[in-house]
DNA sequence: ATCCATATTTAGGCAATCCTAAATCGATAC
DNA sequence: GTATCGATTTAGGATTGCCTAAATATGGAT
């Protein structure tokens, strides 16, 4: 029951959402996944390392990797909640672009303070989802983040709908919007070439739906889930 | 015609604002000046007036003082127009309190980008005037600050209008709040005590005024004009 | 004309954050 | 079992911005 202090730097908060989302998918995250993430040499990921595992925000095994402490993790959340309510509130209220805003957010998140995020919360009535589809921590720091498969996973034949897009890349975005790939919209995939080659999907939409061929990268940024009905 | 970069770090902005005011009452801005603004010690003012000139954003003359560069006084301009956009923004749709907004707007004006400030301005309709009656640059780095004189020069019997009051100190606005001095209030001097004593000012209100007795220091801080009609 | 109080600058430091180059560790292939 | 490759860490530096203490300049009082 610590309570962190509620000022860490921009550096900070970055590298503690990376190391979050980094161990999401379970295995301690490593110096140069860090590295890649957050754009920086492995050495100057080395640095802050020790810088937060003097602060007990971490816990680092050398050549090991590192993991958030219950601290650590609680910082990254209230990072990630506040980078998700500006994201909707940018998007809905001030009319941002579905690719702009995650950009705009990157650098507020780190600015705004508890009061602005809970006004912004507030106008929207407390959101529970992001423009992206990400799931927004709660006040108390909760979040269940789903266990979805991406479009790169899943067999073709089934229907899924989307339920979630990776939003660092705006391009990236842009052309996903361009494809009517986007949480919400009901996919089926045609074929997948094999060899990592493309894969084909249908993308449903108000016009009767259209055909796509995607590469497996662009794919594994795409979360799905099964159709319900 | 130079084109100031558009990255300048959160401290050198609010330099160039503190220079910015406190040049506008004609003389250059000295070391101390800016420091007591700042509430850093001179001797690091010191430091970062050299650092500001390298950049050609001041001319320094040593033991002199510092004025603003035409690139300087832009982007000084540029700062306090996000400053003035987001406490507008910030009042009017997010229902902040009089006193809390320059706080918030203080680190904002920092992360926020030249279309955020657009949008939330052309959500307001273009506002003219911050919360605080301070005239908000325009885009091409416009401002007309008038030239009013303060609550503590004008002369007794008089009647003024407020039209700005300093928004640095919230206990300050909170308090100016409560006695009713706010733009736009009708105000009257009763009496001046001698010696830097207090101030008896009337203050009209929708209950039909009332009196009431403030320092000189306060009354300072309080801008006024005389009433046109 | 000189001296002093005050303002300013310089000197020397510290912390955060990044970098490159070099050393070292760990795991795997032979 | 050892050589080796890739990942990690250490060493050494740069930059920004702030600080304290000491040196120095300015301008008014004598």
């Amino acid at each position: 029951m610590s309570s962190t202090a509620l000022s860490l730097s921009g550096p900070v908060e970055d590298y503690l959402k990376a190391i979050y989302d980094l161990e999401r998918v379970g295995e301690p995250a490593t110096t140069n996944d860090i590295a890649v993430r957050l754009s920086i040499s492995p050495a100057s990921v080395s640095g802050m390392v020790r810088r937060l595992a003097d602060q007990k925000l971490i816990t680092h095994e050398p050549y090991r990797g590192v993991r958030l402490t219950s601290d650590g993790r609680r910082a990254a959340l209230r990072t990630l909640r506040r980078h998700r309510i500006l994201e909707c509130y940018l998007t809905e209220v001030l009319g941002y672009p579905w690719d702009g805003v995650h950009e705009e957010a990157e650098r507020l998140e780190h600015a705004a303070s508890e009061e602005l995020i809970e006004r912004m919360a507030a106008a929207l009535g407390d959101p529970v989802l992001d423009p992206h589809g990400a799931p927004i921590p709660t006040r108390d720091g909760r979040v269940e983040e789903a266990f979805l498969r991406t479009l790169a996973e899943v067999a073709q034949g089934e229907r899924f709908r989307v339920r979630r897009v990776q939003d660092e890349d705006a391009s990236r975005l842009r052309y996903l919007a361009e494809l009517g790939i986007r949480p919400g919209a009901a996919v089926r995939i045609l074929d997948k070439a094999p060899f990592e080659g493309p894969i084909t999907v249908w993308v449903d939409d108000s016009a009767g739906g259209s055909t796509r061929a995607i590469g497996v990268a662009l794919a594994e940024q795409v979360f799905v889930e099964g159709m319900a009905e």
